[in-house]
RNA sequence: GGGUGAUUAGCUCAGUGGUAGAGCGCUUCGUUCACAUCGAAGAUGUCAGCAGUUCGAAUCUGUUAUCACCCA
């Protein structure tokens, strides 16, 4: 064997040669019906591996590999989602570095999407070979993806995810799952589509709060008065306007009204009245409404709020409440719309809203354009930055006594005044992906009614259904699923699952008839249906697998139209524009052919795509095959245990249960263990941002898979964070080489010649104990790993390798392989690291399938498909046990003696017995050589006294002396017992304290008492031979 | 503002009612034939503070302080 371990030779030939052999396949080594499923988080198609998904994926090969080896039906299923936008991103960046590329909108989608399947395909499966690198034992033949079986998949993208999406999609729909609608969603103006809640990060940012004032129309004026708590008058004034603060100044334009709390009496003689929004053209200025509401708080700024319910969440609430119009300012990138109608014409409908004299549905109210004229087209905050200004020039900021050197470049026209404007932390909502500021906007979306759906998902974790560890994450996820949220679920992207559903023109019969009842249309009811029917209808809509299917559909919302539109002939169109034009064609067709067979209804499909976590919360059947009934799917379904980080619970875990319930009514997984988030050793967030980024593949590199591994895994306490520091993985990169070498000298000592099978049956203690040793770490493995305590495991198995196995019995072990017990040594060594290869291959599966099979001459099977050992206390012999642990106590003192007093290591010295009892001469006679090397004695003497200058040293049952004349004198020496003694005595009137108390005997546990006075007798007999000794040295002296 | 967690050796952290532990670091010694990526020995603690429950508290309860994360 080499000096040491090379990991970067090993692994990938390693590797290579269990996936040649096909042992990750799933039900590869099962010997019995149990199965054992674990579905690996998919990371992006877009990843590279960091450090959580080392972690995270460490964690998961363990449990598989363990469970594999016990010979359970094991799957781990790998795959890869296809995060929408963030793969979008991705490929048009890429398109965007060579200016001879089209950009997306010039090729268009089919062409773009299918650049995306073409970057899939050539870098998709990077963090597959990454995480090959990791270990990682997946079962690669049954990678999945999130957008397989898509229309326009290429060769080798097969499978059937996209059918599953869309069968789900389709029934939730049809069961009133799923729904469209008009709301605010959180609108991301750099990748202009909505996105969920959940991807938007709040950040508090430096913000400024303007204060402006809002006329009172029509020469309205007030008393405002201020008062304190006890409702003395502080302040009053005269006033003909309502002071209104805000950080978005640009939404004003699209203000419905000013609310005031109901119980706020400085505006209570306002409320009802109308007043001025201070912006925009003057002989256009709009008029709104005060109102009542709730939600502004009177403590805040001027406790009158604006409302501007199409561009924030708060406001729509009021708006909503009551029934306050909300006008759409900006545009899909997030600039003052530039579409409809002039200003003034825009103006003067909402002016008539305003007075109640009009009301409008709220697809009118999206026509409405109430950006003025010279602001349409300016991104947000320029526009912000213009009305501010034109509102300050115009003398209706709110003004104080300021600087106006200080005044941060505002507008001041009144020298020795500045606006008002509060310089403020704001919390400000920006695109996880983007990082641009999102803006609220109100747009038709999609959303999973997910109050219909929750029921389950929170049941079956309250009762324990599926266990969610630790269990604090519990309440994470009670408290988000009992607020939940409905689910936007569309987005206006390209990458994607296509939403599965077509509009048609809403031809409701209601709104024409065919006057004559003669089963034709005349040119009147023509001009009729164009013209209302046409340019003011909604939609209807309709999902379904295809095309074909939705046909059925919308033919059943045809037949009670009047003929001939009933007879109309459905084809497909690209969008709602071609579709009045391709019905207004058929129409003029007809009109002069009068053959109803030109008439047609058109149909578009929705452009949108679903949020990649809709594909993503199916992953648990979707991966087995689901729709269709695969055996994999009855197999292993609900899978075992999903691992995964604490950032995703929302994201993905409760939506995987939502989900699983809504389709297949089943929990998907009986245990998902959280695990927490690896920090750099500082404990700051690993970020590119800060450069304190860990690559996990650098470290692999450095140190090799084994020890990065093990060190996550020892690292792995439950709950807690890790803080990753090199130097503690350079700490078990050196365990490895332990490892390694206990091997070498194995090989040396010629155990790898021993022929295996079966359990030895040793006569020397040292090996019936090393055996039990085993054993009991065997249990602590399987308890640990069973309790998701990597960690323990790990730390039990470190110990037990070095502590126990190196330091111990190795060296216990030299001197019998030159005696009559080599062989059963041998044996027994040879059992014992097969035993320690078997249960370090779960974390460190590299180094130890290599010694497997360097250790013997032949082997059954690949380590990775060892069998795990089930043996426990039946190997542990007390009486082996108690034995050793005598004579590693007194090999202890003696080292302990001699490093004190200064012996050179290198000396052998002679050793004096005072007094034995019997068991301490068994002991003793059954491992003297073990004895006298590891305590480098050279002989032992029986004497009655301890010769001037020796150290004594005290054990169960015994005393000797260490004679050092010439080494120490008689001071040192008393002070070292001295030193044993005080420790002895303040260790033994703790537990004889405890003793004494009648309570403690009363109330404390039988076994604890028991432990308690055993330990008091052995402390006291202790005790009693150094005073003895002590009392011996007194004399001398 | 709401929620969750943390506070134990110089550092990183285990330890959930019964003698305070590990790794790293530190000090001293050591190239004895598995291993210097090593071995032997050693030092190091108001278990954040306070108050309670208990025969007994690092552990349970309350409270204060500090820090971190999540949600608004």
């Amino acid at each position: 064997m080499e000096k040491t371990f090379d990991a970067s030779e090993a692994e990938p030939r390693l590797y290579s040669a269990w996936e040649q052999s096909g042992a990750f396949k799933a039900g590869a080594n099962a010997s019995s019906d149990e199965t054992f499923s674990i579905m690996i988080p998919p990371p992006n198609v877009t990843g590279v591996l960091h450090m959580g998904h080392a972690f995270n994926n460490t964690l998961q090969d363990i449990l598989t590999r363990w469970h594999r080896m016990r010979g359970h039906d094991t799957l781990w299923q790998p795959g890869q989602d296809h995060a929408g936008i963030a793969t979008q991103m991705v490929v048009e960046r890429e398109l965007a570095k060579d200016g001879a590329n089209l950009s997306r909108r010039e090729m268009g989608r089919e062409a773009f999407t299918a650049k995306v399947w073409e970057w899939k395909k050539q870098s998709g499966g990077t963090i597959i070979e990454q995480l090959k690198r990791l270990g990682a034992s997946c079962d690669w033949s049954r990678n999945a993806f999130t957008m397989s079986g898509a229309p326009n998949a290429p060769e080798g993208e097969e499978g059937n995810f996209h059918d599953a999406v869309i069968k789900v999609f389709v029934d939730m729909y049809d069961k009133g799952l799923i729904y469209r609608g008009k709301r605010l969603v959180n609108w991301d103006p750099h990748f202009e589509t909505a996105i969920s809640d959940l991807e938007v990060e709040n950040i508090e940012v430096d913000g400024h709060m303007w204060h402006f004032k809002y006329p009172l129309a029509d020469g309205v004026t007030y008393e405002y008065i201020e008062r304190d708590e006890d409702g003395n008058e502080l302040f009053r004034e005269t006033r003909d306007y309502i002071s209104i603060a805000t950080t978005r100044p640009e939404t004003m334009l699209g203000d419905g009204a000013v609310a005031v709390h109901p119980s706020d009496e400085r505006y209570a003689p306002i409320v009802g009245k109308l007043c001025e929004i201070p912006v925009g053209p003057k002989e256009h200025r709009r008029l709104i409404p005060i109102i009542t509401d709730e939600y502004p708080d009177p403590d805040f700024g001027s406790g009158a709020v604006k409302i501007t319910g199409a561009h924030d969440f708060n406001d729509y609430a009021v708006a909503k409440r009551g029934n306050i119009p909300m006008y759409r300012l900006m545009d899909t990138k997030g600039a003052m719309r530039d579409d409809g109608a002039p200003y003034a014409e825009a103006a003067a409908i909402a002016m008539s809203v305003a007075k109640g004299e009009k009301t409008l549905t709220e697809a009118e109210a999206d026509t409405i354009n109430l950006v003025p004229d010279d602001l349409r087209g300016l991104d947000r905050f320029e526009a912000r930055r213009q009305v501010v200004a034109q509102i300050t020039e115009e003398g209706l900021a709110v003004m104080v006594p300021g600087n106006p050197e200080d005044s941060e470049g505002n507008v001041c026209l009144d020298p020795g005044e500045v606006p008002l404007v509060e310089a403020k932390k704001i919390m400000q909502p920006f695109g996880d992906r983007s990082k641009v500021v999102i803006e609220p906007m109100l747009t038709d979306q999609w959303f999973v009614d997910t109050a219909k759906i929750v029921g389950p998902a929170l049941e079956a974790v309250r009762n324990g259904t599926t266990e969610i560890l630790p269990e604090q994450h519990r309440r994470v996820y009670f408290n988000w699923l009992e607020n939940i949220e409905p689910w936007c679920i569309s987005r206006q992207l390209w990458w994607g699952h296509q939403i599965p559903v077509w509009y048609g023109l809403d031809l409701d019969p209601g709104q024409f008839a065919d006057d004559e009842g003669d089963d034709a249309l005349d040119e009147v009811e023509l001009f009729r249906l164009l013209g209302e029917g046409l340019v003011r209808c909604g939609e209807r809509h309709h999902a379904g697998e295809d095309f074909e299917d939705v046909r059925a559909k919308f033919d059943a919302d045809e037949a009670p139209l009047p003929t001939p539109l009933n007879h109309a002939r459905l084809i497909e169109v690209a969008n709602r524009t071609e579709a009045i034009d391709a019905f207004a064609e058929g129409l003029a067709a007809y009109n002069l052919s009068q053959d109803p067979t030109k008439l047609v209804y058109p149909l578009w499909r929705d452009p949108d795509v679903l949020d990649t976590w809709f594909s993503s919360g199916l992953w648990p059947i979707g991966t087995l095959g689901w729709p269709e009934d695969t055996p994999e799917l009855r197999k292993y379904f609900p899978t075992s245990v999903l691992i995964t980080g604490f950032d995703i619970i929302f994201f993905w875990v409760a939506r995987m249960m939502m989900m699983q319930y809504a389709v297949v009514g089943q929990r998907p997984f009986d245990t998902v263990y959280v695990h927490a988030l690896v920090r750099d050793e500082k404990g700051k967030k690993m970020s590119k941002s800060l450069g304190n980024v860990l690559d996990p593949l650098e470290l692999v590199d450095e140190y090799g898979a084994d020890a990065v591994r093990f060190t996550l895994t020892s690292m792995a306490a439950m709950g807690r964070d890790l803080k990753l520091s090199t130097g503690r993985i350079q700490g078990y990169r050196n365990f490895t080489t332990k490892l390694w070498n206990a091997a070498r000298f194995a090989e040396m000592n010629g155990v790898f010649e021993v022929a295996r099978g079966g359990t030895p049956a040793p006569a020397q203690t040292v090996n019936k104990w090393i055996m039990g040793e085993v054993a009991k770490t065997r249990m602590a493995v399987d308890k640990a790993l069973s309790d998701f305590r990597f960690n323990d495991a790990a730390n039990t198995l470190y110990a037990f390798t070095w502590g126990t196995f190196c330091d111990w019995y190795i060296e216990f072990s030299k001197p019998l392989f030159d005696g009559d017990a080599a062989g059963e040594t041998r044996a027994t060594m040879a059992w014992a690291l097969d035993q320690i290869l078997i249960m370090l291959h779960p974390i460190m599966p590299f180094i130890t399938e290599e010694l497997w099979e360097l250790s013997a001459k032949t082997r059954d099977k690949m380590l990775v498909h060892a069998d795990w050992p089930e043996y426990g206390a039946d190997l542990v012999d007390a009486e082996a046990d108690a034995q050793m642990n005598w004579v590693i106590d007194l090999i202890e003192k003696v080292r302990s003696v001699r490093g004190e007093m200064n012996v050179p290591a290198g000396a052998k010295v002679p050793f004096l017995k005072l007094s034995l009892d019997a068991k301490g001469e068994e002991a003793w006679a059954a491992n003297e050589a073990m004895i006298l090397r590891q305590a480098r004695i050279e002989s032992l003497d029986a004497t009655d006294a301890a010769p001037k200058g020796s150290a004594t040293i005290a054990v169960e049952g015994g005393t000797f002396a260490l004679p050092l004349a010439g080494l120490i004198d008689a001071g040192a020496e008393k002070a070292r017992l001295e030193k044993s003694v005080g420790k002895l005595q303040k260790d033994l009137g703790g537990l004889e304290g405890r003793l004494k108390n009648p309570k403690f005997r009363e109330n404390a546990g039988e076994d604890v008492v028991q432990e308690t006075e055993e330990l008091a007798a052995s402390k006291r007999e202790e005790l009693a031979r150094l005073e003895t000794a002590l009392a011996r040295l007194a004399d001398l002296a």
